[in-house]
RNA sequence: GACCUGGUAGCUCAGUAGGUUAGAGCAUUACACUUUUAAUGUAAGGGUCCUGGGUUCGACUCCCAGUCAGGUUACCA
């Protein structure tokens, strides 16, 4: 334990010599918030509010200190007479410790809006020194928490000390509450569907494995929720959403964490045209609510949402970006247009995933304006319907802002028979060495058999999407809690 | 996965071209101070220099391995 420690811990026995009770069971009384306080100045206004101490000036027999509650900071003034217990407040509280305070509210002399402190209590005792994080008056902060790694293991530390990482939880908030609302007034039903799930599906990728004890099973924790808001389109649900946490077991970046979440969306009788149109609604409608503007700068660069979104076909993209059409080409020519622009060829790759690999490498980060790709090759989409008119597409699409995919959605495969098949492609994908292709589901199939009216869906990349609104590179920065190794 | 960089006090960082007792600022402790503003002044305490091994009379410093992290790159949403 550290000095500072230590002397805290004492400072805890001291208080609980005296007779108080350093972690009070009873509810506190508030009457405001320290934002609400500040904006709505009022000069010997009564308040009781409620804490953190984040700093302390003792001078004699007046001290000063600044209390932090969730909207806001205020000045506490406290003076020797005024007050019973100002021997405790002098010796025994520390930076970080959580307090209630009633007072009146006033202007010192340089007129910084404060609380002149008549009662104080002890709320919460803090027994670890917090970071100290300082500015000066003309805003310039010194000796910032930056440590990246320490500040992610102690996100409550981060939490407390730097206020910017509040800001992007709020948005972050803001914004699923946006999509909710959005959604919501669609007349979508939002459900919830199983995470520990007998067949991984729906994606392409590596899952996580776990062990039911008592049904003596394997179970997955889901890489996506698709064929199961499917089954609930089979049960007659006409529009249907989930916010859905997943699992992949892939490496972790600044663009990955093992568990990320999607929004999942399923509405009957739709195709994936109309689809277009709801995501480029919906994106409007978060623009105007977060940012209040159809244009947001990020860094050099600014990204409008004002004009209608181009769509653009996949073989169109890479022959812009490529020169080379490969529409109609066989996986042997495919493999060897891969092999000319030296990109990963090996045998355990397919048609759909050559093509996938095409596209993220030479077109992709091209995509900065919010642009929706359309009508992928059938063999990357296995739970895709057949394009209407264009052989060997589908009418799928994948939507980028910033060179980052955000969502993927597709007009539904309905067709039990050809879904079969489908899946029976994917196992001879993975025979020849896929660990992430799909699974056959017979139970889904068995839903299909039943009759899934026709359907558009689509998921969108909560967390790539909240990256993108509050402007930040690394989802570990989105969220709270990012993985990370174990450490002592 | 590959490559590069880093790990020193509670926090932010210096530092030793191998050599008595490892430094600073904030924070902490003591004293002073009744409107301070990164409060101030005086004094004091606080360290497994990431871990393990090696070289050396001597390692926080050099070498090797490990570990954790950051960055670049590859793959995946």
């Amino acid at each position: 334990m550290s000095e500072q420690e230590i002397i805290r811990r004492i400072k805890l026995n001291k208080i609980k010599e005296i007779g108080i009770e350093s972690y009070p069971a009873a509810s506190y009384h508030i009457s405001s918030c320290v934002k609400k306080l500040v904006e709505n100045y009022k000069e010997y206004a009564i308040a009781n509010i409620a804490g953190r101490i984040m700093r302390i000036r003792i001078m004699g027999n007046a001290s000063f200190s600044v209390l932090q509650d969730h909207s806001s900071f205020i000045q506490l003034y406290v003076r020797s007479e005024k007050i019973s217990n100002y021997n405790i407040v002098k010796k025994l509280l520390d930076i970080g410790d959580i307090i209630g305070v009633k007072g009146f509210i006033f202007k010192t002399s340089i007129g910084e809006i404060s609380m002149h402190v008549k009662n104080i209590v002890i709320l919460s005792k803090s027994l670890r020194p917090l970071p100290q994080v300082k500015s000066d008056r003309q805003g310039k902060i010194y000796d910032v928490f930056s440590d990246i790694d320490l500040r992610h293991r102690l996100r409550y530390v981060d939490l407390i000390v730097n206020e910017s990482v509040k800001t992007v939880f709020c948005l972050r908030s803001r914004i699923i509450e946006t999509i909710r609302e959005f959604l919501n007034k669609l007349h979508c039903l939002e459900v919830e569907t199983p995470i520990l799930q007998n067949i991984s599906g729906g994606a392409s990728a590596l899952p996580f494995i776990t062990f039911h004890k008592s049904l003596n099973i394997p179970l997955y924790l889901r890489i996506a929720n698709e064929l199961y808001l499917k089954r609930v389109i089979v049960g007659g649900f006409e529009g249907i959403y989930e916010f859905a946490r997943d699992f992949r077991n892939e490496g972790i970046d600044r663009t990955h964490n093992p568990e990320f979440t999607i929004l999942e969306l399923y509405v009957a009788y739709k195709d994936y045209y109309w689809m277009m149109d709801i995501m480029e609604k919906l994106l409007k409608t978060i623009c105007m609510k977060i940012y209040n503007n159809t244009e947001i700068k990020i860094g050099n660069k600014t990204i409008s949402f004002t004009q209608t979104f181009p769509r653009i076909p996949i073989d169109k993209s890479i022959e812009a970006y490529t020169g080379i059409n490969i529409s109609g080409m066989d996986e042997d020519s495919l493999r060897k247009v891969c092999k000319n622009l030296h990109l990963k060829d090996d045998k355990t790759m397919g048609k759909g995933k050559l093509i996938d690999n095409l596209f993220s490498d030479k077109c992709e980060n091209k995509y900065i304006q919010p642009t929706f790709i359309i009508d992928h090759p059938i063999e990357m989409s296995p739970l895709t319907k057949k394009h209407r008119k264009k052989r060997g597409l589908t009418e799928r699409f994948e939507f980028f802002i910033n060179g980052n995919e955000i969502a993927n959605s597709y007009s539904e495969l309905n067709d039990p028979i050809e879904q079969l098949k489908r899946f029976k492609e994917q196992l001879q994908l993975a025979e020849n060495g896929d660990d992430e292709a799909m699974f056959i589901d017979y139970d889904f199939i068995r839903a299909l058999e039943f009759g899934m009216p026709p359907n558009a869906g689509i998921g969108i990349g909560i967390d790539r999407l909240v990256m993108f609104l509050t402007k930040t590179t690394s989802i570990q920065e989105i969220l709270l809690f990012p993985q990370s190794k174990t450490k002592a």
